[in-house]
DNA sequence: ACTAAAGTGATAATTGATTATCAGCTAATT
DNA sequence: AATTAGCTGATAATCAATTATCACTTTAGT
């Protein structure tokens, strides 16, 4: 795998937008340093960078899967009602088998949670 | 709207499965009823019942929009890593809003529970 | 029972998302 | 700087899910 910059570029973008982001969003955000890169290239990379171990797949409820770096750790997430964008919460009520009934067995879980971000409150009022 | 016996068949479906079903599950379980009921039958009717507010949409992370009764009040969802089905969970931690940041305001949450329904486990032993 | 409107089943068409193709560009190596 | 395999961008192709079409059937009302 070589170097390029629109690789460079999409890698960037999500160590400077620290929340998972869909391939178009990539795209947006990439265009900012590459300005006509092209969805292919997002999606192989998004591939790429998958495969290597470096991105993970999040995926919400009733949209499309986004992508966020991997070595983030256990966590959930927050979906804005208003602009969709996607982002992370770092606390976990964590003991959730309390809610399971009798002969489930739960290995893990994730949690969204929906609302308004802080952009979309400021634009609200 | 008129009375058909593929969409009684299809309400029925959701009355005997308490839990949410994908538009194949619904197909499947009303061919036993219709034997040679189409897809598009049962697309139609998931359409008309969930205008009626009958049904509700569930999404599920990764998964196909299913539908279920939508008279069920607030409650979550259990998927099964084997056999992909959903099934409600009626307990809810409730207090999440402890996990929100600041400047992020909540409505609403949902959780899926991943892990191994009781059919499965039997099957996995 | 008759009629007209609505519903059905089979299948074609559409849609949105993703992937493959390919000619031209570029990074890495000499 | 020349070579060459890998990468890119544009676009066509594919795929799964859903919706539209249409001839035929069924329901509800007379």
């Amino acid at each position: 795998m070589r170097k390029t910059k629109q690789r460079d570029a999409i890698r960037a973008v999500f160590e400077a937008n620290a929340r998972p982001l869909s391939p178009e969003e990539v795209k947006d955000l990439a265009s900012e340093d590459i300005p006509g890169i092209g969805i292919a290239t997002v999606y192989r990379n998004l591939k790429n960078l998958l495969e290597n171990g470096l991105l993970r797949m999040v995926e919400i409820p009733g949209s499309a899967p986004r992508y966020e770096l991997a070595d983030l750790g256990h966590h959930h997430h927050f979906q804005c009602n208003d602009c969709s964008k996607v982002f992370d919460i770092h606390e976990c009520p964590g003991d959730l088998k309390q809610m399971t009934p009798p002969g489930f067995e739960v290995t893990s879980h994730a949690i969204t949670l929906y609302g308004s971000c802080p952009e979309c409150q400021e634009t609200d009022v």
